[in-house]
DNA sequence: GTTAGGG
DNA sequence: CCCTAAC
């Protein structure tokens, strides 16, 4: 494994995949597709792939308009009087691809069933036919009364067939498709709003699509005829984890469950091999990365990068497998360069199979009317901020973080069976984005995560980084990245895995092999991590400025979890404490002259119910002290005034 | 845990 | 947005 850094940039192992020219939100896509192992991602991706084809080929608007862009969906009004196809779209064979339709109606008008007749006949260039079914789902949301999911099924051959194909490329003209799908709405469905989604229209991207090439990392995911099949098994048997019935959850929160990227690595073996005895007991150096060959090496499986929505199966992506690019690469492995220091007295193997990270903790909201596409993107964007930030590794043994990094897995006693099953890997990432996504505010406003999360930040590691990170027997341990360079190998350079708390997002891995530890390690005896990150940006939408405004008129100054309750009860990422940071500089604005002001511009109207709030609540505050609603102020006057005489 | 204010 | 003193 070779991690290289960058100049002055610290350890970059994690960042974004260099994807060519594309929309920032495909590109983070990107990287996903190759490395779901369960195949989900996989299977949208295919899906995108054969619905962007379609689409391109339609030549309905519909079909072009979605084809647009990252294609978050197409409103289609259905006439009462025409039966009209509303989309043609692209199915994933053997798997249930769900096309989305949501109806959105009244609560009273729930009774009308929409009804949606699928017709299919989506065959293989031999004939084979697909099945296609519908299933309506009705939503317990009461703007969303049904959405229909969309059930191909098309025979193993076909499947096959129709993977091969798509192997071939994703531009390829002929998907061994001969017909589409199309749907139609049944004229019972006058005028309601139908919103024909294409939650899964990507454009295609590269097989190769976590690579860097360069200096950096290089990740290279290649999918073959196995993980295809895999990958659409898996999707059979997946369809309740895609059920879109919850698709209009006002907040989906913990959609993650876990608290911490914790998950196990399943240490399945912990064997130790007598067989290499003759190890030198001091072992020099080399910072010349694997030239050594040792059996020392560390074994880990390459896995896919993703485990569902939910995990970031680790292993895959950071293994040395994934860095082909490596010179060492084919290398039987790499002379732990940097147990220089280490005395050896006996070579083993410890053997960890980490089995996937889990996502910590997100919030993610968004509009109720947003597509599970959308849904999908959001998490998907919110995931790969995380990731393209960067990441650490850390150990925890018994939930303890392993400090010292020179000590050998021996020495620290991972070399035996019961520590292992209390042993933990813990990802953090480098700049945290804890929970950057949400769309609330104006529904019309595009679910986009703004906001390229923040460029990683210079670490403390910094200095510590190898240039090169010899695939040697710890890898995984930030021993290695912090030593491997200085010939001081004893110098406490570690800082990282000593301090991390419970909520410093990172990602821990645990034993999967004993379920019941797998909660165990990381809750607690965890100190702070020195990595505590800036919170991603998040600049005020008007809508909330305007909350907030009427908050404040309402409640004054001074009371900020109030407004905090009133108004942004369920905005989870704005604190009172943002909010007040908001209005201060709200009323800051408000009086600095436009030219000077930035960002999204606040409308004046509400700039001047700032200043008339500000004014009232300065000299109204003390009044006010132990009163409460009365202070409701009717500032039109007073702001009025404030602006004549601030303008 | 909240507020208030500087950074 | 963060940090922290002060309550």
């Amino acid at each position: 494994m070779v991690f290289k850094k960058r100049a002055n940039n610290g350890f970059t192992g994690f960042q974004v995949p260099v994807i060519p020219r594309a929309p920032r939100s495909a590109r983070r896509r990107g990287p996903l597709k190759k490395t779901v192992d369960d195949g989900q991602v996989c299977a949208f991706e295919i899906l995108a792939s054969i619905a962007g084809k379609l689409l391109e080929e339609g030549e309905s608007s519909a079909s072009s308009n979605a084809s647009e862009g990252n294609s978050q969906g197409v409103i289609v009004e259905n006439r009462q009087d025409e039966v009209k196809p509303l989309i043609t779209e692209g199915i994933h064979p053997g798997s249930c691809i769900e096309s989305i339709f949501t109806r959105e109606v009244a609560s009273e008008n729930r009774d009308q069933k929409p009804i949606l007749h699928a017709k299919s006949d989506f065959s293989s260039e031999k004939g084979e036919k697909a099945n296609v079914k519908t299933e309506t789902v009705e939503s317990d949301d009461k703007y969303v009364s049904y959405t229909n999911r969309l059930v191909v099924e098309a025979p193993e051959n076909f499947r096959e067939s129709y993977n091969r194909k798509i192997k071939k490329g994703f531009r390829s003209d002929k998907y061994g498709l001969k017909d589409r799908l199309e749907l139609y709405m049944s004229p019972s469905l006058v005028d309601s709003k139908v919103n024909v989604k294409y939650p899964f229209h990507r454009k295609p991207f590269p097989t190769n699509s976590f690579t860097k090439d360069g200096n950096d990392i290089k990740l290279d995911f290649r999918d073959d005829d196995e993980n295809f099949i895999r990958c659409t098994k898996v999707c059979a048997k997946s369809k309740t984890f895609r059920s879109p019935r919850r698709m209009a959850h006002r907040r989906i929160k913990n959609l993650l469950s876990s608290k911490y990227w914790n998950v196990a690595p399943k240490l399945k073996d912990c064997e130790l091999s007598r067989s290499d005895l003759e190890v030198p007991l001091y072992r020099k150096r080399k910072t010349s990365h694997g030239s050594d060959k040792s059996r020392h090496n560390t074994i880990i499986k390459r896995r896919k990068f993703f485990d569902r929505v939910s995990g970031v199966t680790s292993d895959g992506g950071f293994s040395s497998e994934s860095v082909s690019n490596s010179p060492e690469k084919g290398n039987d492995g790499h002379k732990p360069s940097s147990s220089a220091k280490i005395q050896v007295t006996e070579e083993s193997r410890v053997k960890f199979s980490i089995k996937s990270f889990r996502i910590p903790e997100l919030y993610i909201e968004v509009p109720e009317t947003a597509t599970v596409g959308s849904l999908k993107r959001t998490v998907m964007e919110a995931v790969m901020a995380i990731i393209e930030g960067g990441m650490h590794v850390g150990v925890l043994l018994q939930g303890e973080a392993i400090g010292d990094d020179n000590r050998t897995l021996e020495q620290t006693g991972l070399s035996c069976n019961e520590n292992l099953d209390t042993l933990s890997f813990m990802l953090e990432p480098s700049s945290i984005l804890a929970s950057p996504v949400s769309c609330i505010g104006d529904p019309s406003s595009q679910c986009d995560t703004s906001e390229p999360t923040r460029s990683p930040e210079t670490l403390a590691l910094d200095s510590g980084i190898t240039d090169t990170i010899d695939d040697s027997n710890l890898p995984i341990i930030p021993g290695n990245l912090v030593e491997n360079n200085h010939d001081s190998a004893y110098s406490p350079t570690d800082t990282i895995v000593d301090k991390i708390t419970p909520d410093s997002k990172a990602i821990v891995a645990l034993p999967a092999s004993n379920e019941a530890l797998a909660v165990v390690p990381l809750s607690q005896k965890i100190k702070r991590s020195e990595f505590v990150h800036r919170r991603t940006r998040r600049p005020f939408s008007v809508t909330e400025v305007e909350a907030l405004v009427h908050a404040v008129e309402e409640l004054g100054t001074g009371r900020w979890r109030d407004v905090k309750l009133r108004a942004f009860d369920n905005a989870d990422h704005r604190t009172y404490v943002d909010l007040k940071d908001k209005w201060k500089t709200l009323v800051h604005t408000a009086k600095i002259s436009p030219q000077q002001r930035r960002g999204e511009p606040v409308p004046q109207e509400l700039l001047d119910r700032v200043l008339g709030a500000h004014a009232y609540w300065s000299q109204h505050q003390i009044k006010q002290h132990g009163k409460h609603q009365s202070g409701t102020l009717k500032i039109t006057e007073a702001s009025a005034e404030r602006v004549s005489i601030q303008v």
